[in-house]
DNA sequence: GTGAATGCAAAACCTTTGCAACTGG
DNA sequence: CCAGTTGCAAAGGTTTTGCATTCAC
């Protein structure tokens, strides 16, 4: 299991790096993204940190998701109309979603694929984000 | 511009021989969203048949269009949390998603591009679908 | 006739907003 | 200090639900 160099970097010295105030509730919230193997909601992001941090709200934990997405921290995906999902994994990556248990999780995308499922796109289109879903059955056991 | 078998077939006859009892609701939705080249949300649909049946419900369209993608006659689409789309191009296709003005439009997908993508799956991983959206600038004037 | 579909209104759900209080640099 | 952030509660927009009525077969 690989680990990234960013995670031996603090949060609050990573919010600094994007550009983002790094407030109390940003640094926790990013905490918990980037500890959380899966792709919570906001919800659950909520969940997770009032444990730490009482007093936060929800909203807040929105504002914090937003600002960590926007700054490129995070990703969010959503999955049919289900809640907003975030996702710390920055490589390129399908994401693959269980009907039966409603998992969902991260698959390896080969840069080389990305770039031909690009070239569908006609002269002049230009993407700034390809997002691909898979829904289906994943061998039992191999989530969560 | 190609014009499948389908649309000489009345919605009427498309629906029985999905096995879904033909209302006339299901009638004119079915129709509203196969006469529309672009991908209308549910209101739009509400709207568009309205001026047709103006007895008909917001939650009866929402039932028909549920009926209509869940016996295979058209797909859903959900871009982030705007309202979902509905979408009769049965073909496989990506969505692309013009982050300028809102609009939507299918782009092709090579039925061996989308072999190669399913191929990034882990064995034992079995989709029932595969969901690619593109986000991005269109040539101007290219859409709609 | 009967199970399924409709229409209506109310509820549910996730997310955003307005605004006063607070805080990080 | 002061723009930016928080917390709270209320509002927002989309979709679903409950239930009585109506309809397709």
């Amino acid at each position: 299991m690989a680990v990234t160099k960013k995670y031996h970097i603090s949060a609050s010295e990573l919010l600094k790096a994007h550009d983002v105030r790094p407030t109390p509730q940003r640094e926790i919230v990013l905490k918990s993204i980037l500890e959380k193997r899966d792709h919570p909601t906001a919800d659950e992001v909520f969940a997770n940190v009032k444990a730490a941090m009482p007093g936060i709200s929800l909203a807040t934990v929105y504002n914090c998701l937003e600002a960590i997405v926007s700054c490129g921290l995070a990703r969010s995906v959503n999955f049919e109309r289900s809640p907003t999902r975030y996702c710390h994994n920055l490589h390129p990556h399908a994401h693959f979603c269980n009907e039966e248990n409603g998992s969902t999780e991260d698959i390896d995308l080969p840069a080389k694929l990305l770039t031909k499922i690009k070239a569908i796109l006609p002269a002049g289109y230009n993407a700034s984000s390809v997002e691909i879903i898979f829904r289906g059955k994943a061998p039992t056991g191999a989530n969560n």
